[in-house]
DNA sequence: GTTAGCATGTAAGGAGTTACATGATTTT
DNA sequence: AAAATCATGTAACTCCTTACATGCTAAC
């Protein structure tokens, strides 16, 4: 995951590591901030793995301090997208995962934002399939506290896939890919259910 | 966070690996499954540090298959309270971790429920903080993912504090403990917030 | 009789964190 | 001149996963 955001940052323009740390944080609203320690290692890596140059300049300002400066080789460009095009798991690992993803979906055309859009949902109807099977399996005398982590775990699953739907319909109008037959019905579905619910 | 798991379902009752495997993804909603290779030596760690008890019991069926039913000790239920009351930290290791937590509520008393929630809820306002101020410096004009990402996640946030609230606030109106005056405000506050959404 | 599910385990490794250590520069 | 922030790094460790290996038992 880091890999990924590292190359992605700095393939808008190359970056010294205190910056990558900050950016990750900005880019993802705050909801990742990648460790020093790993940070600093991993850029390392890159270097040695070819994915990265670095270019230890100094600021022109006098002595100046410090800073390595790394931008990204033509290797890491296809690194990059090999890991971003990398059909995604289904574990936890994922949630955060998929995140850095969209994050660099500008990078990636229309169907490819679609294909993994659909396979994220396809492992969130699973996740949400296996809520749906333990609180009907729960009984009504079961512990106040379990029944409402799963109920929120439910709701939860059910608004990351109600999102995801939003964003592949966009998409689908913006570029005028049409869904597949059996696609479309189920879209159609989602979109009841939520007038429902409403 | 597996040793947590581990201990609060023994607590319940006796039972063998594959068994504890398939009652943490039950009992969580199928939100989290233990993977064996993290299970097994787990349960042996427990075992030298005198937390849990094996007996390898035999079915009473002829030979029967081979099954090591552990058991939790009193050393084990006090490590369990242990791990259960640790201040929470903030990370988004926390994030899986709490749902764990909350799923063994019903074995703390009521002010250590209200005080490890109220731990969770102020770090999930701190994140909350830190997406909206990166909402607010983003550009209109910056990549259409990148915004629905943030938004995203600041409605899942906000989503997750609200859930705490509620659970505070009924956890409240039980046990008849009163908020302190500070927190009573911002309850009411939250409350009209919803009141304006619905 | 073979597929599916029960049951236990090991070896290797992936992906990160925490804590520590150092020093320069800017702000108060 | 003290505190905050910029900047880079290392060592040790946590925690969990994947893939493999084995064998038993129930169901079809």
């Amino acid at each position: 995951m880091i890999d990924l955001a590292i190359l992605g940052l700095l393939k808008d323009r190359p970056m010294h590591g205190y910056q990558l740390s900050r950016e990750v944080a900005e880019q993802l609203g705050g909801l990742w901030r990648v460790s020093y320690g790993s940070l600093y290692p991993t850029l390392r890596r890159l270097e040695g793995e070819g994915f990265v140059e670095a270019t230890t300049g100094t600021t022109t300002t006098g002595g100046g301090r410090r800073k390595t400066v790394y931008k990204i080789t033509d290797a890491g460009e296809a690194e990059f997208l090999r890991l971003l095009e990398e059909t995604p798991g289904d574990g936890q690992a994922e949630d955060a995962r998929f995140r850095v993803r969209v994050a660099f979906f500008r990078y990636l055309p229309p169907e490819t934002r679609i294909r993994l859009m659909e396979r994220r949902r396809a492992g969130l109807e699973t996740r949400l399939a296996g809520v749906n099977a333990a609180i009907t399996a729960a009984s009504a005398d079961d512990d106040r506290y379990t029944l409402a982590l799963m109920e929120h775990g439910r709701a939860a699953t059910a608004s990351d896939i109600t999102w995801l739907n939003e964003l592949i319909q966009a998409e689908r109008v913006r570029t005028g890919i049409t869904a597949p037959r059996g696609e479309r019905r189920r879209a159609h579905a989602t979109l009841k259910r939520k007038e429902r619910t409403a």
